[in-house]
DNA sequence: CGATGCGGGTGCA
DNA sequence: TGCACCCGCATCG
């Protein structure tokens, strides 16, 4: 996706119903405090972009799930329950600046899940040439003025994900793209960075373009109800609202399910689950991946560049959020050009539908729901971003969505997994070298006959110092390990739906 | 070196 | 008592 223009992303109200699901999973009503955990015959596909209230049961041979994997910078965080494990949201590292990217994208860096490494990372020097701003840590309060949580449990053959909060910032590049600049990086660090994040806004985008018609959502959209206690953080969240034009706090006030009786007793009985001592975490044994495939969906207002290195794509969990994101395949198909346009600019429309799960005006805050909910909040993250940063922070997001439907389309369910794998496996190969991958990835597109690619220039003053990104070039004088961004006058932002 | 997971401990409501 | 969060330790890639 592309991050552009705008300063003052609102999210986009997108009148979709929620996402089809299994009878199974959406009938079945559970909390991650339950006692006992429900069976259902049927999974749903992992989900790494999975935001807003949501549950989600996967299949305990998922690779991912038993990872506990996210795209979002997700961190451990202590509940004192063996059974069930919880992260919080570490949020994304922007460019003090606000610094654009040619194709309207912006620095989206992941955090450090270390917070030692997460120290390292403030201050740091944006890494687009053109800019002199600083890396900064945009924390996430999704969730009530605080971190959004993922909890998982494992129990039977199931591997039980309960999300809280809606992100209030842009997703952090994948995390393949954060690991494999790492590997490769090495002296490049800064430059791989520029390069990746640039990179990934391009390909996503014709990643996109190029994913065929998913089946049908199977995520389980869930909304949290009617559970309203604490409201603490709130005047925290505040800043949220008001840079998303969206109340992130509002007390559940719909979504009439069975959930509420539900947790109650989940509550109270969760900690009877528990096996004192020995966590269910402990000693996992990771299958074989089995073919994910897709992408995560990302009609997110603020996400724009998916990693194509990602390591977890995703089917994409259809949340209906009150944000230009994810939609279901089939919501998708039918949206014409301008429809998408509509939807992706019409950010001052709020909407009041209680459509599943992740809808911040219904977002629940009350957290008590869960012994298990908390949150990551680092004050470490936070000084220096209230220095006066915050504020726009959200600016990276999208304004050129409503530019250009080929963005808004980019981000949907595709079975991009063959793609990736490319990458995949050339990176975890070996021997391959940042340049390699960045030219697989647009070789591979080149092949899906969807893009366009001009051929590979001269690279300057070594390959890697130049690379190609359908839309802009990459160079690096080698001089002062930077990037140089320029764009492509021949791109054209072809609109493809899938 | 960093990602992850665990768990002791503290402060607050 | 529940939650948010800090910190150190251990393991693994």
């Amino acid at each position: 996706m592309v991050l552009t223009g705008m300063t003052m992303p609102m999210p986009v109200p997108l009148p979709v119903p929620s996402p089809p699901a299994t009878k199974s999973r959406v009938t079945i009503d559970w909390d991650i405090n339950d006692a006992k955990m429900p069976t259902v015959g049927e999974f749903d596909d992992f989900s790494d972009w999975a935001n807003g209230h949501c549950r989600l049961i996967y299949s305990a041979h998922s690779d991912e799930a038993r990872k506990h994997a996210s795209g979002w910078a997700m961190r451990n965080t202590n509940n004192h329950n063996v059974n069930i494990l919880k992260k919080s949201c570490l949020g994304v590292l922007l460019c003090s600046a606000k610094c654009k990217l040619p194709n309207g994208a912006s620095v989206h860096l992941r955090p450090a899940i270390c917070d030692k490494a997460r120290r390292k990372q403030q201050g740091k020097q944006c890494p687009n040439r053109n800019c002199n701003g600083r890396l900064e840590i945009q924390p996430c309060r999704g969730h009530c003025g605080y971190p959004v949580t993922h909890f998982w449990r494992r129990d039977g053959n199931g591997i039980y994900f309960q999300a809280k909060g809606t992100h209030d910032h842009p997703r952090p590049e994948a995390k393949g793209s954060t690991e494999a600049r790492r590997l490769l990086s090495g002296g490049r660090r800064v430059r791989s960075l520029a390069v990746m994040l640039a990179r990934e806004s391009a390909l996503s985008d014709k990643l996109s373009s190029l994913r065929p018609t998913k089946r049908q959502a199977k995520t389980q959209l869930i909304q949290e109800g009617g559970k309203r206690k604490r409201m603490s953080g709130q005047e925290i969240s505040h800043s949220s609202q008001d840079m998303m034009g969206m109340p992130a706090c509002l007390p559940v006030t719909s979504t009439p399910t069975t959930q509420n009786g539900n947790f109650n007793q989940s509550q109270s009985t969760y900690s009877s689950t528990g096996s004192a001592g020995a966590s269910q975490w402990n000693g996992e044994i990771y299958y074989g991946q089995e073919g994910q495939t897709g992408y995560p969906n990302g009609l997110y207002g603020y996400d724009m560049l998916h990693s194509p290195l990602s390591s977890h794509s995703s089917t994409g969990s259809y949340y209906t959020e009150n944000q230009p994101q994810q939609m279901a395949p089939q919501q998708q198909q039918q949206l014409s050009p301008q429809q998408h346009q509509q939807l992706s600019s019409s950010f001052e429309q709020p909407i009041a539908s209680g459509f599943q799960c992740g809808m911040p005006l219904y977002e629940s805050c009350d957290d008590t729901s869960s012994l298990t909910s908390s949150s990551g909040y680092s004050s470490e993250d936070y000084s220096y971003f209230n220095g006066g940063y915050l504020p726009n922070a959200l600016d990276v997001s999208s304004g050129n969505q409503s530019h250009h439907p080929s963005q808004d389309s980019s981000s949907f369910y595709t079975t991009s997994s063959e793609i990736f794998s490319v990458f995949e496996s050339t990176l975890n190969g070996g021997g391959a070298t940042a340049v390699d991958l960045l030219y697989d990835e647009a070789a591979t597109y080149q092949q899906s006959g969807q893009t366009n690619f001009l051929p590979l220039a001269s690279y300057q003053p070594e390959q890697q110092d130049q690379l190609q990104n359908a839309d802009y070039y990459y160079s690096n004088s080698g001089v002062d390990n930077v990037w140089n961004i320029q764009m492509d006058p021949t791109y054209p932002p072809a609109p493809v739906y899938c």
